[in-house]
RNA sequence: GGCCCCGUAGCUCAGCUGGAUAGAGCAACAGCCUUCUAAGCUGUGGGCCAUUGGUUCGAAUCCAAUCGGGGUCACCA
């Protein structure tokens, strides 16, 4: 049972009867009561002043008045101005904490219960180049939301589409070609996206003289460009990849197995994984009948060029273009293809969601309208996860500037910093040493994942490497190490606390109870944090949560407690705390370790 | 230029379905380790919530305009 509701289905039929009105229970404006105040909720009496025909004071008097008596849960009341300020018994609150601790998910509904299937499309990378911050971003906000979701029940397929085809593989492929002297991930001894990112570069190089040499011998920039020898053999190779010529497809193959060799070692470090892979070298022909389709059904009209499009203006977007003049697809046209044969594949699913970066929210309302007017329902249900660039202190990443942030270097980075500080801080002494490095890579990661989903994922957000890899204040170790060190208070305290059961006559101290109600939001913050796509939500208030713990922890000895009733209520309070602290924490993809 | 998003402490961010004196962390300064892990806790300073107007009992929150920042406007993906 929700406090909030309870609290509202008791004070609504007060308020009718007291000023004659007929609101319901969820008019009712109830917060809870600022920390200078006395009480636990608050009811805003603003609105009824009018009717009581009384002073905003009066007007609180009688309600609280009223209150009192109705409910014997709620004990004493004071007015500030149009505020009314209650609070709930002693004995509700341990009743409360009871109820708590005897669920044993803590806000974590059941698999399947809600009987929804979503398939949720992350990561999304190109099979050029290594992943850098932008794909942490992607990677860690979908693995988390996905993750969110599961809390609620709803069956989540995580799915990841591939771009592993177009002028921008060949352009690698090329210049290993030229330049590459056979060289492999095991001659090297490099990561293979590293090493096939490299010739990327490389390319990019080659390319930049070339035209440079074009322009000193008389050519405009723009021919330069589209004249330049490595430019015409890369369009050359795109032709022969399309017609499945052995050699540039053997080539191909070869190159993309040293990528995903690579991003499997990246995505096993950032802990993400998926259901269903899914290559645009076998998507990207889908489409084409949906094109007929729209055409028969009039949504789509022919150009006299050719080309297919589709009108949105009265929906207040443009004319797209979904079938190029010569009969090819584009972008859109891929998108439209694999969404229907995804619901095809998958009759269950109800939803659709695609964590993509906001420079394409443009994209996602005209692919969702333009499904809507085909005439399939789910699209309404479609939702664009999207989310804001990562920025650096110098500014803009740029990958032809070598302006970016690798992801492999950047995790390994966070984890020897970690490795530095818990060596200085000495308390590890006696791991071994294979718990050591679990413990470094726990803690790195851990600072790195919660840095970034504790930002909004709709606003930018600067990432600034010295702070990510801060390990005080609101960070993902500060949490972690409450965590620690509630399970050491635990392991020294040796009975099981589930035999423990909390007695009423236990008188709360202010910290407990402030410990109790934030765990009694728990479920509250899932729900919303699923509502919303926001794994901020579950962040910021499980650092709410170890705050409020560890200023706990410095008020009140739990072990050295003599009332051994009070001792192990507040055990019992502290391993709730924690495991709310485990729950949230894995919902962020985060590892909580049991010592640090 | 059209459309979309954003402007809160020196910095990074919460708060936004309207409610009390706008909150955290970092940085700065001052305290607290003989007590369950000081990666912690407590305190001090720091704000015209971009600006102006509107809506109302009440606006950081809703609406409009302006200024500032970003994105996007391909038969690229």
């Amino acid at each position: 049972m929700n406090i909030e509701h309870f609290l509202s289905d008791t004070i609504s039929p007060i308020v009718n009867e007291l000023f004659g009105l007929t609101s319901t229970s969820n008019d009712i404006i109830l917060q809870k009561t600022k920390k200078e105040f006395e009480g636990d909720y608050t009811l805003v009496t603003f609105p009824y002043i009018k009717a009581a025909k009384a002073t905003p004071e009066k007007t609180g008097e009688l309600i609280g008045e009223a209150l009192l008596k109705a409910n014997p849960a709620i004990t004493k009341f004071n007015v500030v101005k149009g505020f009314l300020n209650f609070s709930l018994s002693n004995d509700f609150w341990v009743n409360e904490f009871n109820s708590i601790s005897k669920e044993n998910n803590y806000g974590i509904k059941p698999a399947n219960s809600s009987g929804k299937q979503i398939m949720l499309e992350y990561s999304s990378p190109n099979t050029n180049k290594p992943l850098h911050l932008g794909h942490v971003r992607n990677n860690l906000l979908g693995y988390s939301v996905a993750t969110i979701l599961k809390t609620q029940g709803h069956d989540v397929i995580k799915v990841n589409l591939v771009n592993d085809r177009g002028i921008h593989i060949c352009k690698s492929m090329l210049a290993w070609k030229l330049f590459g002297n056979g060289e492999t991930p095991q001659s090297s001894g490099m990561k293979g996206d590293h090493l096939v990112g490299k010739y990327y570069v490389e390319y990019d190089k080659a390319y930049k003289k070339e035209i440079q040499t074009l322009i000193d011998s008389g050519v405009t920039k723009e021919d330069a460009e589209k004249q330049a020898p490595i430019m015409l053999q890369t369009q050359d190779m795109l032709r022969k990849w399309e017609a499945s010529d052995k050699e540039t497809i053997d080539l191909w193959k070869m190159m993309n197995g040293w990528v995903y060799d690579g991003f499997a070692i990246s995505y096993k470090k950032l802990g993400v994984d998926f259901d269903k892979m899914y290559y645009e070298s076998n998507t990207y022909i889908l489409g084409k009948e949906v094109v007929t389709e729209g055409l028969a059904k009039g949504v789509f009209y022919k150009k006299e060029n050719g080309s297919v499009c589709i009108d949105l203006t009265k929906e207040g977007l443009d004319e797209k273009v979904v079938l190029r003049s010569d009969g090819t697809s584009v972008y859109i046209t891929q998108d439209l293809g694999t969404a229907i044969e995804r619901f095809k594949e998958f009759p269950k699913i109800s939803q659709m969601i695609y964590t993509v970066g906001n420079e394409q929210d443009y994209h996602f309302k005209v692919l969702f309208k333009s499904l809507e007017k085909l005439g399939y329902d789910w699209a309404k249900e479609c939702y664009h996860l999207s989310y804001g660039m990562v920025e650096l202190p110098e500014g803009k990443m740029k990958s032809r500037e070598g302006t970016v942030v690798d992801a492999d270097d950047l995790m390994d980075g966070m984890v020897v910093t970690a490795k530095e500080t818990s060596e200085e801080s000495g308390k590890i002494d006696h791991f071994s040493n294979e718990e050591k490095e679990q413990l470094y890579n726990t803690i790195g990661m851990g600072a790195l994942k919660y840095f970034i989903l504790k930002v909004d994922p709709k606003k930018k957000m600067l990432f600034d490497p010295k702070e990510s890899i801060d390990l005080h204040g609101n960070t993902g170790p500060f949490i972690q190490y409450a965590h620690a060190r509630i399970k050491s208070i635990l392991r020294d305290y040796e009975k099981s606390t589930d035999s423990i059961s909390i007695s009423t006559t236990i008188q709360l101290h202010e910290k407990e109870k402030e410990l109790i109600k934030l765990q009694y939001d728990f479920s509250k913050i899932l729900e919303e944090a699923a509502n919303t796509y926001s794994p901020a939500v579950v962040a910021n208030y499980i650092y709410e949560l170890a705050k409020s713990f560890n200023q706990f922890y410095n008020e009140c000895s739990v072990l050295k407690e003599e009332n051994t009733a009070i001792k192990e209520f507040r055990i019992k309070l502290i391993d709730t705390t924690a495991k709310i602290i485990k729950n949230g924490m894995m919902c962020l993809g985060i590892n909580v370790p049991e010592r640090m």
